[in-house]
RNA sequence: GGUUCGGUAGCUCAGCUGGAUAGAGCGUCAUCCUUCUAAGAUGAGGGCCAUUGGUUCGAAUCCAAUCCGAAUCACCA
């Protein structure tokens, strides 16, 4: 049941038979029919205008009887305004919708499913996760429930950044200023505790600079000779050798890290089918520049370094091999996508990894394809921008960073104050309440961050925290449990007689046959922004119904259980919207 | 400098496959709880859609130039 697109369909038929001329459906333009006119879709005739030769009045008169015709009991009237057909739909298809649509078939069974990796997270573990981990968290979380809406089948992945120097910066200022020191000790979240020995690392090296700029060094020099920063490149070289009591530190640090990421993780919803390590997959990818050599896509220095030339495309020169015979980034990523697409043979492969990152993925995708690798075609990259304060960006070593913990922990006492303060869940129990706190704080946190675009950069501003009235998590939340609401004073036992319905009755169920279109835009454009402004406006199009008309006391017993019904839909449609958000609805707040 | 992305109400953002009078939320002001959950609803106010030119019956939307901001152009990941 698509309407606009029978719409367009029937429109491009009419056009053919009336004035022999071929149309796609795609080339018509259907839109709402503006509120202050008569009509519930609109169809933009100056594009035909010209073509056919006709005046507007003309070609809509037509038209419009062609249409009445091709889809009798569906279109009831026509009216054209300047250019501008005016179809009304029949109530009966409304109230047929409305009668034939239940909580279980508000999305139609996929036409071609297909399996899809998202790859998201992919966190450091020299420090703890923070507001724009949170965006990438939530986004690959909502992107992945997306697609599974649609019927795919996902396959949520991480890769985990452990290894390299800044690792050994933590690990470092751990062995010089911790004293032995665990997270046991210090009461702290191991990612937490592990980063405060990262930003002593910058402290330590800062204050050796100073004093080497102080004793007559350059800046520059006093830079690379900082005692602490040799240091830390040479605990670098001891973990490539595989030096046991560095790996042995390497491991013990990163364990810690780890039980944090976990609380974390298991606190905001973010889990992964498989992750992946980078110190597993750093050598990956040699082979395949061995291939590339070989297929003439790469070609070597004199310093033996390998290269490829991508000005063709537009681009630089990227290395691909050191000329010691390292991989680099680029080459670790070739090489896991094609461990990645052995290993799960996906149709398609979703990155969720921030902007900074745009012409990366472009490198890669286009490697991938020179190379003729499987994955290559797959490859899309979801990029999405940063998260600012108000005074710039969030920088780790000016301590503006908004850390996620204490973020979300924010979050969830705000929510508990707010509950308690409108005092309507007296009856809950302390387990109900904890989670009903969870479930609005987190879905405060998660609805602020995915309601924009993702390619846009957004700014948070700590000092008005997330809101929790108009286009917010709790709007909705609160929506639906009022619906809850209502349904559990009427009962759902219904019903449903055929009855005229009203401008809101309709309006509502148009707004419910978007849906599945909606769901499908998201998908394509990998954009869950889309999701949550549908929800809200369905939403509030509830909220302005509730203030005009009663369920419960209707003025007859079909309007109650038309209306019981319209209140089912709604609720099971904010809920799965919302869950493609990862966000729960209460049953009441 | 090259490439890419952005500039819409006081603030945060929709709208951008060209269509009717540019929309939300927050904030401001004013109304509405003896009646299904007021985390709600209704109304008011707020705009040279960065600038200039072009294409078009029609431009916030497309094109060009300019101004402003960001990212990137690493043998870091």
């Amino acid at each position: 049941m698509n309407l606009i697109f029978n719409l367009k369909q029937s429109t491009a038929n009419c056009i053919n038979n009336l004035y022999s001329i071929q149309l796609q459906p795609e080339q018509v333009l259907v839109n709402a029919t503006k509120p202050e006119f008569e009509g519930d879709y609109t169809i933009v005739l100056f594009a035909f205008v010209k073509q056919l030769g006709k005046s507007p009045e003309v070609l809509g008169n037509e038209l419009g009887e062609a249409m009445l015709a091709a889809m009798p009991g569906i279109i009831t009237k026509f009216n054209i305004v300047k250019g501008f057909l005016n179809f009304t739909i029949s109530n009966a298809y409304w109230f047929d919708f409305i009668n034939a649509t239940t909580p279980d078939n508000l999305l139609p069974a996929a036409k071609h499913p297909r399996k899809i990796m998202v790859e998201y997270s992919s966190p450091n573990t020299n420090k703890p996760l923070h507001l724009g981990h949170l965006r990438n968290n939530f986004l690959g979380w909502s992107i992945a429930e997306i697609l599974k809406l649609q019927g795919n089948e996902v396959v949520k992945t991480c890769i985990v950044n452990d290894r390299g120097i800044h690792i050994c910066k933590s690990m470092i200022a751990w062995q010089l200023f911790a004293n032995g020191a665990t997270p046991n000790d210090t009461k702290q979240k191991g990612d937490h505790f592990v980063g405060d020995y990262y930003v002593k690392y910058n402290d330590a090296y800062k204050a050796e600079v100073t004093a080497l700029v102080a004793s007559g060094m350059t800046q520059e020099l006093a830079e690379k000779e900082a005692p602490i920063q040799k240091a830390a490149q040479a605990m670098l070289l001891k973990w490539e050798q595989g030096d046991p009591e560095t790996i042995e530190l390497w491991k013990h640090m990163n364990s810690w890290v780890y039980e944090g990421f976990n609380t974390t993780y298991k606190k905001i919803g973010s889990d992964f089918a498989k992750t992946y390590y980078e110190s597993n997959t750093y050598l990956l990818g040699k082979e395949l520049v061995e291939q590339g050599l070989n297929k003439k896509v790469f070609y070597q220095k004199e310093d033996s370094s390998v290269w490829i030339d991508l000005t063709a495309d537009g681009l630089d020169e990227k290395i691909v091999r050191r000329k010691d015979g390292t991989s680099v980034y680029i080459t670790q990523d070739i090489g896991l996508a094609e461990v990645k697409q052995k290993e799960f043979n996906t149709d398609a492969s979703i990155y969720v990894v921030g902007d900074e990152q745009n012409y990366h993925f472009k490198v890669l995708k286009l490697i991938c394809q020179k190379l003729q690798l499987p994955a290559a075609d797959g490859i899309f990259h979801l990029s999405y921008g940063m998260v600012e304060l108000p005074t710039g960006k969030m920088k780790s070593r000016e301590g503006t960073v908004v850390d996620a913990d204490d973020l979300v922990e924010e979050m969830i006492a705000i929510s508990k104050e707010k509950t308690e303060s409108l005092g309507k869940v007296s009856e809950f129990s302390q387990d109900q309440l904890t989670e009903l706190y969870n479930t609005i704080g987190l879905g405060a946190l998660k609805f602020f961050l995915l309601r924009v675009d993702p390619k846009k950069k957004m700014v948070f501003n700590p000092e008005e925290s997330i809101d929790f009235h108009g286009f917010t998590g709790p709007f909705i939340q609160y929506t639906h449990a009022r619906i809850k609401s209502i349904l559990r004073k009427t009962g759902t036992d219904i019903n449903l007689v055929a009855s005229e319905l009203l401008p809101l009755e309709k309006q509502l169920a148009i707004e419910l046959s978007t849906f599945p279109d909606v769901i499908n835009e998201a998908a394509e454009t990998l954009d869950p922004s889309k999701v949550a402004i549908y929800t809200f406006n369905l939403a509030k199009l509830f909220n302005t119904f509730y203030a005009e008309l009663s369920i419960s006391n209707a003025e007859s017993e079909e309007k109650k259980h038309l209306r019981i019904k319209l209140g089912i839909l709604i609720a099971a449609t904010l809920q799965k919207g919302m869950s493609a958000l990862g966000i729960a609805v209460p049953e009441k707040m």
